[in-house]
DNA sequence: TACCCACCCATTGTATACGTTCCGTGTATG
DNA sequence: CATACACGGAACGTATACAATGGGTGGGTA
């Protein structure tokens, strides 16, 4: 009862929430953003069951469909599908957390370079709005909008390299970056600077790839070093150290 | 008719092919691996359409389970799902052949320094082991074979690194390739040339890893050098200019 | 009183059945 | 004789029904 509990309000919110207008007929795609966006906005935390019936009625699809969309997710590494025991929002290991900004320091710095040379008038504009929406939603208070918006930032500048593949791996990574900022994020200040994002468009706009790379480097070296992996917050949740003293 | 008579031959190859021998009742998993082993070794070519009826069939699962593995397999890009037309197996663009050696240039590479480092005696003798098998199935004929091991080569290097996220990456990304070399590979000698594995092998374990690096990036431009990229042998066959010479 | 076993229910895994759409072919007409 | 329309069939998309398994709870016993 008392994990089963966890979950149901946020199956509501998608009722109630304008974002998934009642696209019940068509657009079995757009459960699948739904989900997703749901995932990274915080909105369904790690470790959130997701039964196949609830979200079915919800969506107003079958199982069918429901499950089609929870493979996509799990094979994005959003959501955990345990063989017998269902789905449920991945809850990122500190090594799989280290891994991913490897990951993202090592693609996303070299992309920079390529992106510097490619990139057009127009996208750049196109940066700059981004940059201002999200600054916007941060100012405004939403935090959620403003971590989707900030993946989506990243996601965006990597696709200005011109290669589909990386750009998507990236876009993944990106997604997966929420989660890790959900587990082991500080609450006080989110992942990425505003200010940072505005500094790298400048660069890339004047065509410097290397200064850009340094700089991208630098900015997810700060967000790594922002998180607070702490190993000893591994594993069980220790019921008899959390309630130690209280039995004391 | 001219489409659709192109495949029809290689749906009776599975069955009469005893390298899927008979996994009816457990492992849906295992279907995966067949399917995926059979385009990986070109024994499902580019362009070839996989009915879901007739994978149920061969498999003796039910369309069900086909549909679950194709969507997989759409997903990491060997196979593509057109809406109403179903599945087959991926044809990759020039422009899809162009970042994926793109993006292996770029990972594969940076790994190998850290793999370098990783390394350990019985890492060595594996990669050795599996380097033997390759240029053995090389050497009997066995291109399929060789194909396949080839590939498995440098996932397993590039899991050296310890990094999951970037080496399964590199699983997918050498999966496409063995799909490219099908497509414009000359099949004069395939893409990895025996000795180059065997002198990664010697870098990796002297703790090389910038030569490992250097080398690397040698290797796979080397291979992508060979494909013959002809810009003109994409869209249509262009049935007029093929049969221009007999109307004349 | 604490631990273990057995039963039941909830949830997922699989298969089958139905509806839908598109391709191919055949015929009719300009 | 060519083209266009219409009909039939085949394959995919979706939903529903059935089967199997694991966990949770309740009762019994040491």
């Amino acid at each position: 009862m008392s994990r089963s509990s966890a979950v149901p309000e946020s199956s509501r919110e998608q009722e109630q929430n304008p974002s998934s207008r009642s696209r019940k007929k068509k657009g079995l795609d757009a459960v699948y953003r739904s989900v997703a966006d749901a995932i990274i906005e915080h909105r369904l935390k790690p470790g959130a069951r997701l039964r196949e019936d609830a979200l079915a009625e919800v969506f107003g699809i079958s199982r069918t469909g429901v499950r089609k969309v929870l493979q996509r997710l799990a094979m994005e590494q959003l959501v955990t599908l345990t063989p017998r025991r269902g789905a449920s929002v991945t809850r990122p290991s500190v090594d799989e957390a280290k891994d991913v900004f490897e990951a993202r320091q090592m693609v996303e710095c070299a992309l920079m370079e390529t992106a510097a040379r490619r990139v057009t008038a127009a996208e750049i504009r196109e940066l700059r709005e981004m940059d201002r929406q999200e600054r916007e939603a941060l100012r405004s208070g939403e935090q959620r909008m403003a971590i989707k918006l900030s993946a989506a930032f990243h996601s965006r500048l990597a696709s200005l390299s011109g290669n589909t593949t990386l750009a998507d791996f990236v876009g993944q990574l990106c997604s997966r970056s929420s989660l890790i900022l959900a587990v082991y994020g500080n609450s006080g200040h989110l992942g990425c600077e505003s200010h940072d994002h505005g500094k790298l468009i400048d660069l890339i706009a004047e065509g410097e790839g290397r200064k850009a790379s340094d700089f991208m480097e630098r900015h997810l070296k700060s967000i790594e070093a922002s998180l607070s992996i702490d190993e000893d917050s591994e594993e069980t949740p220790d019921l008899k150290d959390i309630f130690r003293t209280a039995a004391d």
